[in-house]
Formats: structure tokens, C-alpha cells, sequence
DNA sequence: TATGAATGAGATTTCATTCAT
DNA sequence: AATGAATGAAATCTCATTCAT
């Protein structure tokens, strides 16, 4: 019997019911989130039967991690062509369009995204594609950083300001609040520029802080 | 049957059970999620039985939204405290502060924080909490950027640092990255500083921006 | 420790908790029916506890049988009265009488005699009483017919006559159907007479139909 | 998954476990009644599983429904055939025939019958196909009652015999009295007839009595 | 390749009854 | 005599997965 995986071979008519279910999958998973969503809803979906969603999937992890690693990987690539970082106009706006592209990005990922933390899916093969896109973006954005902003401890930065990026656009889209879309890509870059550059040493400020960390609540 | 509701009258005896109850929801929620949390490791957690957990609580998302409000209230209770923003090195040693604050809370309540994210996707009146407590924390933060720095449109811009500071927290807490939580603390409290103050008007880079918007994708 | 049962002593503070039970138990049976009826709704309708309760009563089916009682003892005492029958007008309005006394007594009881049947308790003691309403019921009335009717079975008539006038305060009582209450006592009275008296000898009429009920459907 | 209802395109397969559940819900109501019926119970009747089930009912009462509707579809057939009424020996052999239909039927789902009164406490819509049962019922009866008695209240007089003849079957059936179905027929026959015909009007011996009815019980 | 049907472990919830004060 | 709290067996229902055709 041959089991689950749609790397085999596949003929026409199953090459569509596989497009179908990865279809559905990615509506049902957006719509419900990794948890709520059913099989059966998925079936439905891809008007097929569950027998043939086990015949193209192990599971309905299995499902979704096949879409996560299509997302993971533009997510990726996107990561590889942030611009190198400088304070000058030309490097600004190179970074207001590579948010203009996250954000694009971003509007068509989103919801796998999020159904992404809640699956919690700890696990080898997703491991390999990019183990955490956070991970992955922020080491993209510290190697620029590392340069543009050597007084910044870099990965920590990298983190703060993809954390800024992310969330902004997930509030956005899950319309917790609304804006629009192009200021916010427009503040963005001002934001992520101004935090990185603008950013001057006020280690004068903050003599005793390190230590009040230790002091009780 | 006295049917659920921790509100009612309490004897000591109810109100430790109640207590144990709350401090064994935490704990499972914290190591298993929402999802993956059953009643009976609470009521294990709480060496309590089943029919006791239903005479406090109605469900078990009865009693993620009774530890889920306690955290959103800790956390509005801090937004109230945010000082004001000024380009100096007063407003930013309280800044500073502010964001340790902000840090140890989260790192109290981090696991919790983390189970709402599984958890909003599903339940939509968990979502309004925890969107409330989004919506809560960046007017607090936009009323102190429009003064701050006026050429900001103070509510995107306050939607985005809040979402750079809850999930740099978030990361950490969730140990996908390991880093010290002063640094983190200190690099918050210049990105965001350099962030607002850092900002310029780079209006002249961005000319063309909004028509790229438009073109297809 | 005193276990349950009605007719231990009791001082008057317990015989007024007493009566407020069984007047609680009466009220909730008769709205809920036996099944539905929780004893979390009697103890809060006697505005006393659980515990309580249980010193009283031994059971939910205990406090059913304290209460089903009193209605047997009623209701026998009624079919004690009734009057005897003979084809004229004064055993007419005896009976007549006697129909409004049923009727009345019905209206007090009638749901607690629904939920009788619902209860579906068989019991020894309950047997002490009157082990079935209906074969006391219609043992009186079987009385009557034998020297009214003697060509008649008695026994199935009184049955077939005890059916009718309990089914038909049910559904007035039940509005499953809405009658005056009068009319339908003034109904009854005149069907079972004619039922009794009226019920000539058609033997003629129906040679063959013994043999018919054996033939197949 | 494809949720419920038993009225979804079925292959025989599926027929087949229909048909065995429905088979193992009427036993198990009828040996145990409605409360005490359990969907294990049902379940191992059936041999199929507890998932089973649920493909093909929504639960418990759904099953119970389905059945009652079956029955209540043969009895409602059954009254559209009650004959005309007059006063002669043909109509009277006609009644007598269709009473001996009548009594087969209630033989045959007397058991079901019975768990419905009991379930019809609790359920109201459960109580409304009940209640329709019997307004069809006596509807029918009255149309008949109209032209043969037109001095008795048609609509109540149905509904008394209707309960008279309901109630005779049931008390037998349910076996708290044993007797002859066929006597049982016979009389009941007689009776209706008698009932019908032989309610002479007595209005003179009931002069006082609507006023009685208002003096305190 | 496809499918409808079946499965059953496991989750939540209820409620009569007992306990401890 | 009274009570609030606790219990846990038992019931219902869900749904990812497997079976049989």
C-alpha cells in the first residue's frame, strides 16, 4: 500500500487532487488555525474523501507542515534580499521596499503564520528548512546590522525589530486594529532606520541599571 | 449544584482549593498550552477531582480566562505607568525602568502570555482580551508619542514599538533565543528612544513609494 | 450518625426543614419531572443545603417516595368515595360529583402522578400503599360495575373507563390540548354513564372477529 | 466529518448499520427506557462503535426521535382509517375491526410508547410530537363524532376516548394488568359505542354543578 | 486512484451522594 | 441540626486515523 508523502510519482489527475487538498488546507488552516481545523473540514474543502487526503498525507500535521515549508521558504528568500544597511536616503528606501514586500508577503502568509505557534510543531524535517523563520530573519538582519550599527549588540536588535515587523503586521491583519497598509509600511522604515541608526550611546543614563535587575520587585 | 463561578461567597477551605486550582491552571497551561492541557492534569496538579474543578470553574476555558484576566490586568496596570517620552536622558533612564518592569512581569507571566496566542485563534472573546490589552498598551504609549514626536502618526507608531517590545520578550521567554535579559532590556530602551527620537523626516526618500504600492504584486 | 428517614423525632425546627423539603420536592418534580429534577434544585428551592437534605432523606428516590405516598393516600381515599352506579339521574350526579372531586384533586396532583410514571420506582414499600394507583383505581370502580353492568368485564372495563378519565385530565392539565375544565367533567360523567348503560349487547355484530385477531397483519 | 442525520445518500453498507441501529435503539428503549438507556447500550446492541453511532445521530435523543417519528407515522396512518360512526351493527363491526388494528399496532411499538411518555417530560419537542399524536388522533375521532353525536362536544369527547383507548393499551402492555387482548377489544368497542351513543342527554340531573366547580376545594 | 464507512481512545462534563466542620 | 465542600463513577460526544471496496 502505498503510504502518505506527495513526493511519489504522480499522474495528472493526482498532481490536482494534491493541489486541491493543498488548497484547502491552506483555507481551512487560515480560517480555523492549526487546532480547530478538521480534517473533514479539509476534505470538504478539496471535495475529496478522507481516505484520499491519507493517501497524499501521513497526517494533518503532515499537511501543514508541507505548507509551512512553502511559506518558510518565501519567507526566506524574502530575508536574503534585505539591503545592506545605511544611514543615508538611497539605503532607506531600499529598506521601505523591502517592507513594502514583507507586508505583501505578510498579506498572504499571515494566517499560516499564526497557525504556525499554535501548532507547536517541534520537528526535524521543519527543522531543516529553517528550524524558526524568526531565527533565520534575525540572523539575516544582524549580519547588516553588525556593520551599520556595531555599537548595537546585533542579534538582539535583529530580534527586537523583526519582532516589530512581524507583530505590526499581524495586529494589522488581524485587524485588531485598523490602518492602513502603506503608512504602515511608511512608519516602519522610519521606525527600523531611526532604532538603528538614531540609537546614540546613553550608556551615561543607565550607570546603575544592570544591577537594579537583581534588586527585589 | 452550586454551579461554577469563583465569585461566590468562600470559605477558607473553597478559597484554598480556588487558590489551588488557579496555581495548578498556570502551571499546566504554562508547560502544555492551551490545547494540549487537559482538566485532569490540573485537577492532578491540584490534587482535586474532576467534580471539583466543574464546581469552580464552567469549563476549562472558564479557567484560562480567569488566569488570562489577572495577567491583562497586571499588564494594563503597567501601561498606566509608562512615563512620559522626552528627548533626554531623564525620560530615557525611566524609559529604561520602565521596560525592566515591563520584563520581569513578562517574565512572570510569559507562559500564560504564550498559551493566549494558541488560544485566541480559537475563542474569539480570549481574542478580545487580549487585543483590549494590545489596544490598551499602544493608546497609553501613542498619548505619550504625540507629544513626543509629533511628526509620527502616533498610533501605527505605537502599535509597532509595542509589538517590538512584547515579542523581543516573547522570543526569550519562549528560549527560541538565549540572550541576557538586561542587554535586551538596555537595547529595548535605545531602539525605542532611537526609534521616536531617532526618526528624521526622510520624507524626500520616498517619493514614488506610495504608487509602488499599487502596482501588481 | 442519625441516617435519614422522615419519622425519626423532630424537634420543630426539623419538622419545619422537613416540610420545606418535601414542599420543595413536590414543586421541582412537578416542574422537571424525576429525572430532570436535580436535588441541587430542591435544596435551594428549601433554601437549605445538601447535607441537610441527606439527613432527612435518604435519596432523591426516598423524598419521591415520602411524596408519592401522600398523593397515593389521596387519591385511594378518593376512589374509596366513589359512588355507586345505577341508570338513573341521581347516580348521574353522584358521579358526576365525584368527577369534580377527581378532577380537582387531579389539577393538585397531576404532576406528580406524570412523574410517577417517569420515575418508574418499584418498590416495596410504595407496593405497601397501593403498588399501582390505577389497579387500586380500578379495582373500586370494577366494584361498582360488577352489579351495574354484569355483562361487561368488569375488570377491563374499569380499566378502559379509569384510562379515560385520567389520559383526559392529562392533556387538559398538560394544555396539550385547552378545554373548560367543567365541560370536560361534565363530558366525562355522561360518557362513562353511557359507556356503562349504553353499552348494549352487539355480540351479533362481531361473530368472526375473535378468530381475526390470530390472522396475520 | 459528515455529521448526523440519517437522511444523507447512504450505500448499502451504511443501510444496513442504519438499520441495525435503529433496531438496537427501539430494543434498548424499550427494555430500559429512555433515561436509562445508555449509547453503550445501543452501541453493543448494534455491534458498531460509539463513533458509529454519532456518524449516523447527533445524539441519544436524535435516535429517539427518529423512532418516535416512525411510530407516531404508523399511528397517525392508522386514525386516518378510523370508519365513519353511526349507530348500527356495521359500523359498530368497523369500529371493532379497526380497534383490533389499532390494538396490533400499539402491541407492536407499545414499548416505544411507553419511553416516550417518559422522555416527553423532559424534551419539549420530544412532548410536541407526543402532543401532535394525540390531537391528530382525536381530530380525526371528532370529525366522526360531529355527525354521529352532535349533542356531545366533539373535541373533548374524542379526546376522552382517545385517552381511554390509548391508556387501556398501555396499562396492558405495560402488564400491570393481565388480560385478553381480544376481551380487551371487545370491550373497548362496546364502550365507545356505548360512550357515543348511549350518552343520553341527562342535562336535568346536572343543574347546579357549573357553579360548584368555584366553591373552595 | 478514490471513497464512504468504521473505529475507539480520550476528552469534557454531570450530579447523586458523602465528608468534615 | 446544619452546612459548604468534595467526590468520582459514569455518561456523552469528538475526531484523527484506518478499513474495505
Amino acid at each position: 500500500m502505498p503510504r502518505a508523502g506527495q513526493d511519489r510519482e504522480l499522474r495528472p489527475r493526482g498532481r490536482r487532487t494534491l493541489e486541491r487538498l493543498l488548497a484547502a488546507g491552506a483555507k481551512v488552516f487560515a480560517a480555523r488555525g492549526y487546532h480547530a481545523a478538521r480534517v473533514d473540514d479539509v476534505v470538504k474543502a478539496a471535495k475529496t474523501s478522507h481516505g484520499t487526503f491519507y493517501l497524499y498525507f501521513s497526517s494533518k500535521e503532515d499537511l501543514f507542515r508541507a505548507l509551512a515549508i512553502d511559506v518558510a521558504e518565501a519567507m526566506v528568500g524574502l530575508a536574503r534580499d534585505l539591503p545592506p544597511l545605511t544611514d543615508d536616503d538611497e539605503s532607506f528606501a531600499a529598506l521601505h521596499t523591502w517592507l513594502e514586500r514583507f507586508d505583501r508577503l505578510y498579506a498572504q502568509h499571515g494566517p499560516m503564520i499564526r497557525s504556525w505557534t499554535e501548532a507547536e510543531i517541534v520537528d526535524s524535517e521543519m527543522g531543516k528548512i529553517g528550524g524558526d523563520l524568526v531565527v533565520q530573519f534575525s540572523q539575516e538582519l544582524a549580519a547588516r546590522l553588525r556593520t551599520a550599527a556595531p555599537e548595537l549588540d546585533a542579534q538582539i536588535a535583529a530580534l527586537a525589530l523583526v519582532g516589530m515587523i512581524e507583530r505590526s503586521s499581524y495586529y494589522v491583519e488581524a485587524k485588531q486594529i485598523d490602518v492602513d497598509r502603506a503608512e504602515l509600511v511608511g512608519l516602519l522604515t522610519r521606525v527600523v532606520h531611526g532604532g538603528i541608526f538614531g540609537a546614540g550611546d546613553r550608556a551615561a543614563a543607565t550607570p546603575a541599571i544592570a544591577g537594579s535587575l537583581e534588586s527585589p520587585v
